[in-house]
DNA sequence: ATCCGTTATGTTATATCGTTTCATTAATTC
DNA sequence: GAATTAATGAAACGATATAACATAACGGAT
């Protein structure tokens, strides 16, 4: 089943930061007020957020954060299977059920960094076995595919002009 | 077939920018000679490039080139689907059969940078549906694979500590 | 051949994204 | 509670990409 971005009952952000701090607990390593302040803000938000968007958020509560603070935040965060890192839009998003089966495709909004996160055993399997067949070996279970969400699609075609734009939106 | 990175046969890069140019001689496009130089010495180079590493390169024939001399050269190559933008490593690749048919997957080795063009259709076909699930539509018909290119998993399990490391490349 | 709109390039500056480095503080272990 | 390791603070910098505006080259019309 797709796990797509939306808007989450009452306490899920809770409810998902108690399952964070658990996994950490488990690992013995520290979900520290500083990280956590960072995933919560990625589980708030509900889409994905640039690294820097992210460090104006922290100032709030962290005044003297400067880059660093958010980046180690992020790789802690990724080390533990918490977060996304979305290459495609240069941004980064929690995930929403750190404690179940790995998603196997992130598919991302380029558009709006908006995420669907699917778990499909199957295709993965398929695509690491056509991967193979190249010598190479996939270097991670998250294939990240470049898409539009519905939003995204009918802001295209209703201002669509014809006119070509560039393939890539940084 | 996959299409790997691999060392070319005398001539090929000659017949590639041929090519290349009859392309865009069909859509009434210039293949000018900074656009020409990009694309060759990305042909050349058989993996892939940063954009600043391709600065210092085109600075050889043109001194006085700056950074937007290559990424504006990067847009006409990627408008005319000459080249691809590797996102999981910052850098581009050349497109290796640009006339033939497109690319499904993009293997990319997050180690060096080495690239395996992909064609498969039906498994792309799969992909697309399977997005189509989750209300997203498909942004491109490039997605890109982190992967280990043959060499670079070699390198990892000789030299492989079991201390965990970060996740992305950066 | 000349004009003129369009496309391409030159040039400087700046925005954006991410890392290095080293000092300091806080936790954990013994 | 001293030693060790982990985390944070702080400043500078490196790497990636774009903005803005001026000039030059091209290509079709006359």
């Amino acid at each position: 089943m797709p796990t797509s971005s939306r808007p989450l009952h009452p306490d899920a952000i809770g409810e998902q930061l108690r399952t964070a701090e658990a996994l950490c607990a488990e690992r013995g390593r520290r979900l520290t007020p500083i990280r956590r302040k960072v995933l919560e803000l990625l589980l708030r938000h509900g889409r994905s957020l640039k690294a820097y968007e992210l460090l104006d958020a922290m100032r709030a509560e962290y005044p003297g954060a400067a880059p660093p603070t958010v980046y180690r935040a992020l790789d802690f965060l990724m080390d533990e299977g918490l977060i996304h890192r979305l290459d495609a839009v240069n941004a980064w998003t929690a995930c929403h059920d750190a404690a179940g089966e790995p998603h196997d495709l992130l598919v991302v909004c380029t558009g709006c960094g908006a995420v669907a996160e699917v778990s499909d055993p199957v295709m993965s399997q398929q695509l690491a076995e056509r991967v193979a067949l190249t010598g190479f070996a996939l270097a991670t279970h998250e294939t990240e595919i470049r898409a539009l969400c519905p939003q995204c699609q009918q802001k295209q075609s209703v201002g669509g002009s014809h006119t070509h734009h560039h393939g890539h939106t940084h």
